[in-house]
RNA sequence: GCGCCGAUAGCUCAGCUGGCUAGAGCACGCCCCUGAUAAGGGCGAGGUCGAUGGUUCGAGUCCAUUUCGGCGCACCA
């Protein structure tokens, strides 16, 4: 440059900002982190709000064990993202963070450390409740130290929360609260006692509710049984035949272990059944199923002798093939022609069914199988002490040595497991604390069930489900769910408050429970432990006790030892702590992970519908399970995991909240590392958008430009840009309102790439630069910019946090505002924009299109700079006239000239200026470019603003 | 086994009540800019819409069957 005089550069207002455009998350983010919660910023929310309408969130209790993965940061994050669009709402949010503590998992593993420190002989020698004490200290001591963990990696997580005080299931309040819920449940008449089959652990030696349950596949036995009729005659009479030799009644089992405990033979009294003759033998078979029978015992040579109704079967009798007693034949309508023989070996003590047709036939509900799942004294001799799962390979033995076997062999299917210990469960007959949902409530008159069916589905459903698909999924296990087993025998838990009295039977009626209650919110449930029942019952007047038993005495009584079901103290926190904590009933929204319709969900519904007569939620959100790139699970052992800690080092919370945005949450969610790089390049695309917008206000006052009464015009392109501003907070408030998340992220980003980047700022970058600093074509686009940015950062302020309050301390910084003291954006609300769109703008769009297209193939031959060219434009009904001003910005060229005749077709002449001279300021060849009195050649415009 | 959900460019996803040559972003290729520069812009290539069979003038979109994957359920006795 010759002319080095005339260096122009210094004269242009270039961009200028202290807002990096490295965000450095790792490092910025823990500062964010430490000034909310030095400015306490969750409890000025809420003071800020003290008046403004109530927006009640209640967050269900993740398990307070192991660090926080995938599946948690995307459930917080989602929640976070609810808290943050309904704050900036106006709405005064309440969120509680809370944590599930007590339970099987956590007790499970603190007995295995005991017993790897060698601890738990010693424990053994104590006394119960001393050794039960030692237990429920260990535990409690690793719900506080996970609870701490996770509250760190939550916080960590940017999520705006109360971490200083959250809820978790072991306070003493929150226990009193539970028992406050079941003290209403048993005055509603829907808890019993009961002796009956429940999902049993051995390995833990407990029962287990179906949430505890997972189900793995198995291989078992799969046999087929003769059972001799005692009586030859009576089943030749049944079927009208003189049978050649004593018949037998085939069942079909895949649990040989559950034959000593066979009581009855189940068939269906509708079904036909045969009298086959089968190699030498004769046994009574389902007719339909007889051909798929005799193939899988491979019989060679067999003929149906004779065939029945299964009512007249009803009432004959067998001998059991190696107990000493007879066994009838009873009838039962879920016999199913599906599986097996049609002949259903029945043990009451050992299956739902078997059960509810032992107790119609007065049949004991006899169970050999003791809690260790080895069989008591009253089966043969050579099985007693012997475990189940031994006793299957010699059941399976004996039968075949005395000839009962028909056919054996083995057999692959899914069986419940206990998702503790991994070990399968057995269904076993003990006497347990239940919710029956089929028992009237007394304040409605309705069943459990009735209920939580009319909250969920039908015209009388109060509940939201979003998605909308979760309603009948629910629904579904509603209508199939079976009573809930409320108790558990284990130590780390809240105690049912019943006791036994001297005569054996069960005290416990809603004032004695509201009275263990009032003590165990004094001193928590250990007391349950360590005092006598006259001091739990303290506060107990049987006197004023209308249920109390006839000659109740206190004195005589004992503790019974049976805890709450982990889901019942969950299932009561709308209870412990939406209403214990005065923040109201019900809750607008309930978020979790779509395995939850059969946890938190339901298991929340049933007792706030005894209790209240209302759900606890008026909207349902579930999202769908992390599975890997390959939609495979995730899980540690597939060693396809992400460490979240891993993933924050690397990317920060705000790309993983950003990525939580970006993602479809109704179905499997895909994760993969790649994914968090991704969605790093789209937040750094936004985050260069906010940063140019920031970095060209610098000289601008937004108070003195109100003041100067300038206006922005639609027909500007800054009207436009405010149009398009308009629209995108409208999209994106609809789109949080609606809780989907996905659509914000798009509109945000579309808008910041699209709108913004690639031509708003793209065509105001001459006049930002080139216009006088305070000419007013310049100053209308910062007022533009400044609305963008600010309008910008509440968008983004529920999914990126702290990148928006980043961008809105820096944009009051230029006016000398210390925002993050005096305005933080968490406090701030949206405002509407009033904006009208230009529909020239519109067909300026579709022209820009075309002329970019245009400027491609002039690039071939030679025309390179856009700034070089000009464009003419047919524009035969004048459509883009009214923004003429402003298309030579928005196209990126010198010059632009509409065409008023011709076709409508849009046609584009790209004229080469490259002849004419070339502004030396702003490169641009508008045709007023010559040579100025410092001997420069310039636009008009550009000798003004240097003032040349 | 039963219920619910999903399967569309290399990747992540849009495609409402069936209708012009199936869209977007990212990635990719070519090019421009060098006064947003470990930035910005333009153009382009890329898909038998999981499979099969049906309904229809016409189906990614409706129906049936099926495969794979996820979540849930359980009277597999």
């Amino acid at each position: 440059m010759t002319e080095t005089a005339r260096d122009y550069r210094s004269t242009l207002n270039l961009p200028k900002t202290g807002f990096p455009m490295k965000a450095n998350l790792g490092q910025a983010e823990p500062a964010t982190l430490k000034r909310w919660a030095e400015g306490s910023l969750a409890a000025r929310v809420l003071e800020a709000r003290a008046d403004a309408p109530n927006f009640v969130f209640h967050d269900g209790p993740p398990y307070a064990n192991g660090n926080i993965h995938i599946g948690h940061l995307l459930n917080k994050v989602l929640k976070d993202f609810v808290v943050r669009s309904r704050l900036m709402e106006g709405k005064r949010v309440h969120y509680v963070p809370g944590w599930d503590c007590h339970g099987l998992p956590i007790e499970h593993k603190v007995m295995l450390e005991l017993v790897e420190k060698g601890k738990m002989a010693k424990l053994d020698t104590l006394e119960p409740d001393l050794r039960r004490m030692a237990i429920r200290r260990e535990c409690a001591a690793s719900a506080d130290k996970f609870i701490k963990l996770q509250c760190g990696q939550m916080e960590r997580l940017l999520t705006l929360a109360d971490y200083a005080h959250p809820y978790a299931t072991k306070q003493p309040e929150y226990e009193a609260a539970t028992l406050e819920v079941f003290a209403s449940m048993v005055e509603q008449g829907v808890v019993y006692r009961d002796l009956k089959p429940v999902h049993w652990s051995i390995a833990n030696q407990t029962a287990l509710a179906e949430a505890e349950l997972e189900y793995e596949d198995r291989d078992d036995p799969s046999i087929y049984v003769d059972f001799e009729a005692s009586d030859a005659e009576a089943v030749g009479r049944a079927f009208g035949v003189e049978p050649e030799c004593r018949p037998s009644f085939m069942i079909w089992t895949t649990t040989p272990w559950t034959l000593p405990a066979n009581l009855a033979i189940a068939v269906h009294p509708r079904y036909r059944y045969a009298l086959v003759e089968h190699d030498g033998a004769l046994s009574i078979v389902a007719s339909d199923l007889w051909a798929k029978v005799a193939a899988a015992v491979s019989a060679e040579k067999h003929r149906v002798v004779a065939e029945c109704d299964g009512a007249a079967l009803v009432g004959l009798t067998y001998r059991h093939p190696f107990c000493d007693r007879e066994g009838g034949i009873v009838a039962a309508d879920y016999v199913t022609l599906e599986d097996g023989t049609g002949l259903v070996h029945t043990a009451p003590g050992h299956g739902a069914d078997d059960y509810r047709t032992g107790l119609r036939e007065g049949l004991a509900i006899y169970c050999p199988v003791r809690g260790d799942g080895t069989y008591d004294d009253t089966v043969p001799q050579w099985l007693r002490g012997m475990s189940v799962w031994e006793a299957n390979a010699k059941v399976v033995e004996h039968l075949t040595q005395s000839g009962h076997m028909v056919h054996h062999q083995m057999f692959r299917h899914s069986y419940p497991h206990d998702w503790r210990s991994k070990t399968p469960v057995i269904f076993r007959a003990t006497e347990q604390w239940f919710v029956g949902v089929d028992r009237p409530v007394k304040s409605s008159g309705k069943t459990l069930r009735e209920m939580a069916l009319a909250a969920v589905g039908g015209e009388t459903a109060t509940v939201r489900f979003v998605p909308e698909w979760g309603r009948n999924r629910m629904r579904g296990m509603l209508e199939n769910r079976p009573d809930w087993c409320l108790s558990r025998q284990r130590s780390w838990g809240l105690p049912i408050p019943a006791f036994v009295q001297a005569d054996g039977s069960m005290f416990m009626t809603p004032t004695s429970v509201r009275a263990v209650a009032r003590r165990i919110a004094e001193k928590g449930s250990d007391c349950w432990f360590q005092e006598s029942p006259a001091q739990l019952l303290a506060a107990y007047d049987p006197s004023a006790d209308a249920s109390a038993p006839a000659g109740l005495d206190i004195a005589s009584l004992t503790k019974a030892y049976d805890i709450f079901d982990v889901w019942f103290e969950a299932g009561s926190s709308w209870n412990s702590v939406m209403r214990a904590r005065g923040i109201g009933f019900p809750s607008e929204l309930y978020l979790e992970g779509s395995d939850q319709h059969r946890g938190w969900f339901q298991l929340s519904l049933l007792p706030a519908l005894a209790v209240t007569g209302e759900p606890p939620y008026r909207a349902l959100l579930t999202h769908g399970f992390i599975v890997d790139k390959d939609g495979k699970k995730m899980s540690k052992s597939l060693g396809n995991a992400i460490e979240v800690e891993d993933l924050l080092k690397l990317h920060g919370a705000e790309v993983a909240r950003w990525w939580a945005s970006s993602v479809p949450y109704d179905g499997d969610i895909r994760v993969d590392m790649e994914f968090f790089r991704l969605a790093g390049e789209s937040y750094r695309k936004v985050r260069n958008t906010l940063r140019f917008l920031l970095s060209n206000l610098s000289d601008f006052n937004p108070e003195a430009w109100k003041k100067s009464g300038a206006s922005i015009g639609p027909e500007t392109i800054d009207g436009w840009a405010m149009a398009q501003l308009a629209q995108l907070q409208r999209t994106v408030r609809d789109a949080y309102e609606r809780y989907q998340f996905r659509d914000a992220h798009v509109a945000i980003f579309d808008f910041c790439n699209e709108t913004l980047s690639a031509r708003y700022c793209a065509a105001t970058k001459d006049r930002l630069y080139c216009d006088a600093a305070n000419g007013p074509r310049r100053r209308r686009t910062q007022a533009t910019m400044w609305a963008c940015v600010e309008t910008l950062c509440k968008l983004l302020a529920p999914v990126l946090p702290h990148t928006a309050e980043e961008a809105w301390n820096s944009l009051w910084q230029s006016v000398g505002v210390d925002a993050a003291k005096g305005r933080p954006l968490t406090l701030e609300q949206h405002a509407p924009i009033a904006a009208q769109l230009h529909p020239a703008w519109d067909a300026a769009l579709v022209a820009k299109e075309s002329v970019s297209k245009a400027l491609e193939v002039a690039k071939a031959e030679g025309l390179d700079n856009p700034l070089d060219a000009g464009v003419s434009v047919v524009d035969a009904a004048a459509t883009l006239k009214p923004v003429l001003a402003d298309l030579p910005d928005f196209f990126g060229v010198s010059r632009v000239e509409l065409v008023e005749r011709g076709t409508g077709a849009l046609t584009v002449t790209v004229q080469d200026l490259r002849n004419e001279p070339r502004c030396e300021r702003s490169w641009r060849r508008d045709g007023t470019v010559r040579e100025r009195g410092d001997g420069g050649l310039l636009s008009d415009r550009d000798a003004a603003a240097v003032g040349v």
